[in-house]
RNA sequence: GCUCUGGUGGUGGAAUGGUAGACACGAGGGACUUAAAAUCCCUUGCCCGCAAGGGCGUGUGGGUUCAAGUCCCACCCGGAGUACCA
């Protein structure tokens, strides 16, 4: 019978659905396991051959559980909320709640051929009120809550308010926007609307005016990790700074347990390093600086090497700083305003594009080093940035490259405090460059002079906490995450405005559903889209939506316009799919206590800075208050690699603008134009010429020059896209190969976590393969006689088997899974083997990887459930045990021979058959010096 | 610049310090066939040689080891992330 897998995977599809063979349960005595792919977001797009790459490769390892007999949830859903269906609406008038339906039903089109164990029934969609009412009411939560360094936990708000009722700030160590320092009887004192300021300084969630990255092209802010260089990542549009008034999440302050959790949690290196270097946690000092000036001001600055201290030449405060207006002198007055006035209304772009180019003025005024006493020039320099540290530094030019460039540029003095050897002292006028590295002794620095550089950072840290003029202090590159997008196609934030302060929307009233609009765009005085809604304001009294002529800012007030982003949907979900479909709460005690975590996590590094980091932050904050009970939410993390396109290419001649010549001939590539030709008209790098021609009107009266007859194409690896006509569409593949052939192919390239080039040349031959299993059971399923015991060998190689694609799914080495299944299908179609008792399990073993092939002979062979809940075969070492050995013969270490020998033979009686074996004489001359004898493994003869 | 990755045949890749190139693609040769498709068999890292056999080979140069693609040091090249983060 031949192998119809198109007949095949649609029934056993059918049958998987109707039977429901992918339901999961709550409830259950086995063990768990969850296993989870990164949210997709329907694109327009659809699937190309890259995207369910990581979809396999988890599916392989959910279904390998489950034949281990643990209980494994395995969902999928979709990030709904998203730009590209926004802008879409602002230019057709579509609905982005249509497009995405449209979007979505292609995807789970795409999804449904390939064969994937989805539980369908717990899919969840961020767009959808059901779902986003616990986005909304996790944002309230966030809004309640401050962090309590002193306890190192979320503690709620009300808490802060009975304190500062008793106590005012006093002993408060809490994360917040400034220091805040008052008394019990001024808090009790203030009106409402002061207290209100005074809390939104600690809330999780808060209000503020930060210096955002706005996006005039998109109309709306973006987080630090949707910029990049100065573009937005969506749309590559540009981005500036600006002060606005928006919603924020206090990230920053689980920047320690985010840092720390890396710990525990089982992730490549790169991606660790790379949270860590995103969230860039530094120990150093905090010194306060006297100002000169009879008004015993002083300022802040941040120092990771406080060592260098006596180094100090000049300070720089960036060009936000609130001193500037203060201090400057009347003189400096014209020329700092200037600079500040430019510094400011640069672009993000702009400004990183000539990060190398120094600029900035001395404000005329001077500081006073306070283990010197010298005066110190206070300057102004953009290299100095508002957002880290105090937004003003010491600097030391000997010894930071920064301030070196600045200082030779400005002519200011440069004093070396650190030398590698304690007499190694040269004039730093000679120098090339500063020196950074932490290594080496102190010089020229007081009582410092002479340590090594740990010790005097140690010294000096002491002596200014001694001096009370600073103290030992961690300061992070994290920043708090921008949580407003002036947007449509987002959550709304459950806050009302009542003189301007907001107040959250009862929990009870969730959700609050996204109103409808005549417009997608911004209104015409630049509010967000929501501007445009009618029915947009709140009946305090009603607890209801109201249309926004009744409000009278007495019991109806104003709504929220901004939107949340995308990363709000994306934060929680994997805690919802535990759950799915509970309206009392967002997962119920019983579901997370079952599940936990997620086991094991499949998707892009690219989320490593953005999402990665927030679900972290979303699921500690969610412990803190008690819903998840585990701080991690991803235990293992596999990153699947980029599929890369693979191009190929037609020569025009530049000579001839009607001839092609095919790439083997060309003499010269500055000859001929290379231009991208569709893949799909391109078979094995030879081009079909007659196709080529009806490819596009130019190309109709094409003339070629061919190699043997053939033209041959030339191929690059880029990205793939639709504009390099390097697209595979994985339809098309199920198509003509079948769902099992693509899966077994996708993991055949190469690693997953490894970015590979896509290319079809190689699928032929794992269709051959699967053609080729298929048929090693026609025997076994005709022939009732043959039915017999297994050879010796036969179960050796079944055993083997079971070992190593017991191992390889282990590891994650699903492409040498595949090889060994291709090794094992040889030996025993060579071997003829038609036993059902090697065959069978064969079946078990192949279901993660082809499961429409496995369940079709599973039933064949009589079974009358799905192979989906087989048990996994388990090696039997017995059958592995082999009477001889066939061991490398080294002599120094090179390979000359094989001998075959016993195998628990003795050192010395191997030794003694190696010098008896007639290819010896060549190679040995006299006795061995030495004999490595490695049992099983090698024998290596030194002489 | 810094951090992380990777560098093995014509191609994708395999190899836990122990036979480098498994498996597959492509290519070449052959069988079957009137022919094609399908299928099957053989060859296929490079160099010398009719062969037997030998030499050289995992980016480069050193080192450790009986033995290095694998471990250590230095360097070169590609990819990714990040970038005045004090």
């Amino acid at each position: 019978m031949d192998y119809n897998f198109g007949e095949i995977e649609s029934r056993w599809q059918k049958y998987w659905r109707e039977h429901g063979v992918y339901h999961v349960s709550n409830v259950s005595d086995k063990p768990h396991y969850y296993v989870l792919d990164m949210f997709p977001y329907p694109s327009g797009a659809g699937l190309h051959v890259g995207h369910p790459l990581g979809y396999i490769a988890s599916d392989i390892y959910a279904r390998y559980k489950r034949l281990q007999g643990f209980n494994v949830l395995h969902p999928m859903g979709y990030d709904a909320y998203g730009l590209p269906a926004e802008q879409y609406a602002i230019q057709t008038g579509q609905h982005p709640a249509i497009t995405t339906e449209q979007n979505i039903n292609r995807y789970r089109e795409q999804l449904d051929k390939i064969g994937f164990s989805f539980d369908w029934s717990r899919e969840v969609r961020t767009c959808e009120p059901k779902y986003y009412k616990w986005t909304q009411w996790t944002f309230l939560q966030l809004f309640k809550h401050y962090y309590d360094n002193a306890a190192n936990k979320a503690l709620p708000i009300t808490a802060l308010v009975e304190r500062f009722a008793k106590q005012g700030s006093e002993g408060l160590d809490a994360a917040c926007t400034e220091v805040l320092t008052f008394s019990a009887e001024e808090w009790n004192s203030w009106d409402e609307a002061k207290r209100q300021q005074v809390l939104m300084n600690y809330r999780l969630a808060y209000l503020a005016d930060i210096p955002v990255n706005w996006c005039a092209e998109l109309g709306t802010v973006l987080a630090n990790d949707e910029v990049v260089n100065g573009l937005s990542v969506r749309g590559g549009y540009p981005v500036e700074r600006k002060l606005m008034r928006q919603w924020s999440l206090r990230v920053s302050a689980y920047a320690q347990r985010l840092v720390d959790g890396l710990e525990q949690i089982d992730w490549t290196d790169s991606l660790k390093e790379i949270q860590r270097n995103w969230i860039g946690r530094s120990e150093g000092a905090a010194v306060w600086f006297p100002i000169v000036d009879g008004s015993n001001g002083a300022f802040e600055i941040f120092t990771t090497r406080p060592d260098t201290i006596f180094g100090v030449t000049f300070m720089v405060l960036c060009p936000e700083h609130e001193l500037i207006d203060q201090i400057t002198t009347p003189e400096q007055k014209a020329e700092v305003e200037a600079y500040v006035t430019w510094a400011k209304n640069r672009s993000e772009r702009e400004r990183q594009a000539e990060v190398k180019k120094v600029s900035g003025v001395f404000t005329g005024a001077y500081a006073i080093n306070p283990l010197t006493e010298e005066k110190i020039p206070i300057w102004v320099s953009e290299y100095v940035l508002a957002g880290y540290g105090t937004g003003a530094i010491m600097a030391v030019p000997a010894h930071d490259s920064r301030d070196f460039a600045f200082a030779r540029h400005f002519g200011l003095p440069i004093r070396q405090v650190v030398a590698l050897e304690k007499d190694a002292v040269s004039d730093p006028n000679t120098w090339e460059e500063s020196m950074d590295a932490k290594t080496g002794y102190s010089v020229n620095s007081g009582f410092v002079t002479g340590m090594k550089v740990k010790e005097a950072m140690a010294a000096v840290i002491n002596k200014i906490e001694e001096m009370g003029i600073g103290h030992r202090t961690v300061n992070y590159r994290l920043r708090d995450a921008i949580f407003s997008r002036q947007r449509y196609w987002g959550e709304p934030f459950p806050i009302y405005y009542k003189d301007n302060i907001p107040y959250p929307i009862p929990e009870e009233c969730l959700p609050l559903e996204l109103p409808e609009v005549s417009e997608f765009k911004p209104t015409a005085t630049g509010e967000p889209p929501l501007g445009h809604a009618q029915k947009w304001a709140w009946d305090e009294k009603n607890r209801c939506v109201v249309d926004k002529s009744l409000i009278d800012n007495k019991t109806i007030f104003p709504l929220e316009l901004s939107t949340m982003p995308g990363f709000a949907g994306s934060s929680g979900y994997y805690l919802r799919y535990m759950d799915p479909h509970n309206d009392e709460a967002y997962f119920s005690n019983d579901a997370v206590n079952y599940w936990q975590k997620v086991d094991l996590y499949v998707g892009g590094a690219e989320h490593a800075s953005g999402h990665l980091i927030y679900a972290r932050f979303w699921n500690k904050f969610l412990h803190d208050i008690g819903m998840s009970v585990v701080e991690e939410p991803f235990q293992k993390l596999i990153n699947q690699g980029m599929i890369q396109g693979r191009s190929n290419f037609v020569y025009r001649s530049k000579a001839d603008n009607g001839l092609f010549i095919s790439k083997g001939l060309i003499k010269n590539m500055d000859d001929v134009t290379p231009i991208h030709v569709d893949i799909n008209i391109v078979d094995n790098d030879v081009l079909n010429i007659d196709r080529f021609r009806q490819w596009r009107p130019e190309f109709k009266d094409a003339r070629f020059e061919l190699e043997e007859g053939k033209y041959i194409c030339g191929w690059e690896v880029e990205k793939m896209s639709k504009s390099m006509y390097n697209v595979q569409n994985p339809d098309d593949l199920v198509a003509r190969y079948g769902a099992d052939t693509l899966r077994l192919y996708e993991m055949f390239l190469g690693p997953v976590e490894q970015a590979k080039p896509w290319d079809t040349n190689g699928i032929e031959g794992v269709h051959r393969f699967l053609k080729k299993f298929w048929k090693l059971y026609d025997n076994c399923l005709n022939n009732q006689n043959n039915q017999g015991a297994p050879t010796k060998e036969e179960l050796k190689v079944l055993h083997h088997t079971i070992k190593k694609i017991t191992d390889d799914i282990e590891r994650f080495s699903f492409n040498t899974a595949v090889s060994n299944f291709m090794i094992t299908t040889n030996l025993l179609t060579d071997n003829k083997c038609s036993c059902r008792e090697v065959l069978e399990p064969m079946v078990v073993l192949i279901a993660p990887f082809a499961p429409h092939i496995a369940e079709e002979l599973w039933h064949q062979l009589g079974h009358e459930d799905s192979v989906c809940d087989a048990l996994w075969p388990l090696c039997d070492p017995q059958f592995l045990v082999e009477d001889t050995v066939k061991y490398p013969v080294q002599f120094n270490g090179k390979m000359r021979f094989m001998i075959e020998l016993p195998a628990d033979i003795s050192q010395e009686n191997a030794v003694n058959a190696v010098k008896a074996a007639p290819e010896s004489a060549k190679w040995l001359t006299g006795e061995p010096k030495k004999v490595i004898f490695v049992p099983k493994k090698i024998i290596n003869i030194v002489c």
